[in-house]
Formats: C-alpha cells, structure tokens, sequence
DNA sequence: CGGCTTTGACCAGCGC
DNA sequence: GCGCTGGTCAAAGCCG
C-alpha cells in the first residue's frame, strides 16, 4: 500500500494548518490534478495498483478560482488516464457542480480512495455492457457522490467520476500542504494512513 | 442490531 | 406527447 512516499511522516492529526513538507520530494501532489493552469504540471507517475487521493475535497475550494476556462484535461501516465472536468458551463457555481473524472487500470471497481462510500444504485447504461454504479459519501452532511463503471472498451479500465466537494476530512488520509517558493500557493497533499499507525 | 448491498420501481430530462 | 435513458429511492436481504 505504500505507492505514495512516506511523507505522510510528522503529520498525525488531519487538521488542516499547513505543515512543513519537503518540497523536493517527488511525489505525487494532490493539488498536482488541482492546480491544472501550471504549464508545468507534471502527472504522477509511481502510481501502483492503488489510485491517488482524490482531490474533490479540495476542488473548487479556493484554489482554482482564476481557472474557470478549464473544461476538459486528460493525461496518459502509463496505466492510468485522467480525465478531470470542470463544471464545463461557463459562469456556473464550481461548488454545486464539481467533477473530476478518473480512468485507471483496476482489477477492483471500488477504489480505496480514504473515503466511505455507501452503494445506493446500480444501472446498466446503453451502449456499455458493463453496470455502471452509484455511490454516495456516507459521511453524515457530505453529498459527494461518485459513478464508477468499467469501460467499455477496455473492461481492464475502471472509470470512476466524482461530483460535489468532501465538506470533510478523509478518514482514511492523512493531509498536508506545502508552500510553493515561487508562486507562494500552499498545495494540498494527502497520504493514505497505514493501517498500523 | 446496525450498516451495507442489491435490485426493481419511480422520476426527470431530453430528443424525436 | 411519447418513449428512451440516466439517476435516485426504498424495501428487502445479507453480513459482521
């Protein structure tokens, strides 16, 4: 389960002050799927079998403000294809409508991204011959919701689409934030909790 | 017993 | 207006 580098060391509670994190680590970033204008944006490139923190909790916080033109981004990093969207209509509130969109090589359809997810639906959509199912974050007050079906051209490939913001910390995941020298943006980063800590 | 999954029914949006 | 499709609801059953 250590597909992301033991950064998460130093920061046992999930509270959100920005900690100390070593900037020159190169690991993946959360705010590297968040902070979509920056020309060097690099797709994280260690990720195993495991998918990335999902970044919804922070999406359409902050940290994207000056970005409302973004509508359609996906990176290839080997097995994994991400596919993040914006409310993709101009002018609409990010907040109610924020969605990012996954599509990874996965044996397994529920992704361990730190969140409790509850099923609360499953249909089988046209033109796929694979269910597409439905899940909501079971976190009381949180209305994040998140599609999962395999596509339908490659069944190896599970494409998973969050919508709506987490108004609450992972359970699961350890977050922390580093500040960037240059720009001065603080980045939100999250590292899964090893079961034993 | 509580929380979760399953699954058919229901509803709303959209195109014709 | 009607039918199709996607999304959600809710009852029933399962499981730890």
């Amino acid at each position: 389960m250590a597909h992301f580098p033991s950064r998460s060391q130093g920061s046992s509670s999930s509270n959100s002050t920005p900690l100390h994190a070593d900037a020159a680590a190169p690991a993946f970033d959360l705010s590297d799927f968040i902070m979509f204008d920056q020309a060097e944006f690099a797709p994280p490139s260690s990720f195993g079998p495991e998918p990335p923190v999902v970044p919804p909790m922070v999406d359409g916080g902050r940290s994207n403000d000056q970005n409302s033109n973004l509508s359609n981004i996906t990176i290839n990093s080997g097995d994994m294809t991400v596919n993040a969207r914006s409310t993709g209509v101009e002018g609409e509130r990010r907040e109610e409508t924020s969605r990012i969109a996954f599509r990874m090589k996965s044996e397994v359809e529920v992704l361990n991204d730190g969140f409790k997810w509850r099923k609360y639906g499953k249909k089988s959509v046209k033109n796929s011959p694979n269910p597409r199912n439905y899940y909501r974050c079971s976190t009381e007050g949180c209305s994040v919701k998140k599609r999962v079906e395999r596509d339908r051209e490659d069944p190896s490939y599970v494409i998973t689409t969050y919508e709506g913001i987490h108004n609450h910390m992972s359970p699961g995941v350890v977050y922390y934030t580093t500040q960037d020298s240059v720009s001065g943006r603080y980045y939100v980063a999250g590292c899964q909790v090893p079961p034993d800590s």
